[in-house]
DNA sequence: CCGAAACCTGAATCGGGTCTCAGGTTCCCC
DNA sequence: GGGGAACCTGAGACCCGATTCAGGTTTCGG
């Protein structure tokens, strides 16, 4: 995790006054693209959303996909971060999961951006669609494998029940709160989603 | 489930060659839009995958977005035949589920659009993103509640259980049927995938 | 074999998008 | 308070796409 220096499209490092431009440019991006989604969403209304000219969004990124590209990688490192913050208070295996979901839907709840930019990767950039799910399942298979060698859960094989986990997550969180109204999932779904996490947690007797 | 009459935009059934050209447009669409995108797929395109000429596109479909959707009812309707036929060779709820999973992944396999489609949705058409995964959910729901009422399983919710497994699936399908090499999913992945579901068909003890 | 219904054609219309660039403006150091 | 570096502007060059439509071709019952 080296930090970059932010430089414009030609290498060159920016100032303060840069980096904010820049900032809201990126901001823009991201409310931009999460309501209309990529194609729909121009530079123009990008620009216009930044309050910025056309011209000026062209210093700091190559393209429109470009943006794009940062974008998700932006989402991927704030949610990762806040699913870690949250599950590192557990104090069991199941517990840390548990958190860790919960992080994630009020991530989703405050940042529908990510669901939607995510959707759109697939063609717009789908090497970013990878790397969006291969970063995510990584936290998951550390943490997995961390807990079967301690014997704190059974044989279980870290990467599938990894990624099985993801897409649950994933489903539930369209379903109750991308789709919902309340944006927090109801209890009675908080409820049977822990007995099911439990039960892909649970290995074989 | 009434047989509808093919018509033309103005209403008017088909003749035979009519069925069948609209047949060979709707198929070239789904050729083009899972290879290319819906934005990157052009009714040039679409019409010259066809073999017929642009106009002939708007003598069958409304608009663009018109074609789209009845792509996603199309293979809506087909997946879940698929995995109806699969799910029905079951004795055992925990067979049916697996031997559905089999079609899915099958299907996948076979017909990539499916999931390239259904992604696009999102902006293209969400009314048909929740109608795909609504009507995907319903064939969950109603057999997991038939399990239930019998006593197969235990005191499941069939909404959250269904939801969970369809992101499950969508999610492992991705990584490994339509990422990977192989088209298929490797004995490992599919025995720990069996355990998984065997976990989240158990109910609290 | 004729006439109308059904079908097919593809150039043209109209709208809109990304990205460039020549010409300002602001900042900041000396 | 002057000057160069950094930053910003927005009109327009250039490209491409959905949809239409006036005119041709094929089909088929009688």
């Amino acid at each position: 995790m080296s930090d970059t220096v932010l430089t414009n499209v030609d290498g060159k490092p920016l100032s303060q006054r840069g980096i904010d431009t820049r900032r809201r440019v990126l901001d823009a991006s991201e409310r931009v693209f999460a309501e209309l989604g990529y194609h729909e969403a121009s530079i123009v209304k990008v620009t216009e959303a930044a309050g910025v000219a056309q011209g000026t969004f062209y210093l700091y990124f190559d393209s429109k996909k470009a943006v794009f590209d940062e974008l998700v990688r932006d989402l991927n490192r704030r949610v990762r971060h806040a699913m870690k913050e949250g599950s590192s208070q557990g104090k069991t295996r199941l517990e840390a999961e548990l958190l860790g979901f919960d992080a994630y839907f009020r991530f989703t709840a405050e940042h529908p951006a990510l669901y939607r930019i995510i959707r759109q990767a697939e063609f717009v950039s789908p090497e970013m669609l990878e790397y969006h799910y291969e970063r995510l399942s990584a936290g998951y298979v550390e943490a997995l494998q961390a807990a079967v060698e301690t014997g704190e859960v059974g044989a279980i094989d870290p990467e599938v029940t990894a990624w099985a986990l993801m897409g649950l997550g994933e489903m539930i969180g369209m379903r109750w709160i991308l789709w919902g109204k309340g944006k927090a999932l109801p209890d009675d779904v908080w409820q049977e989603l822990g007995r099911i996490i439990r039960g892909v947690l649970e290995a074989d007797t």
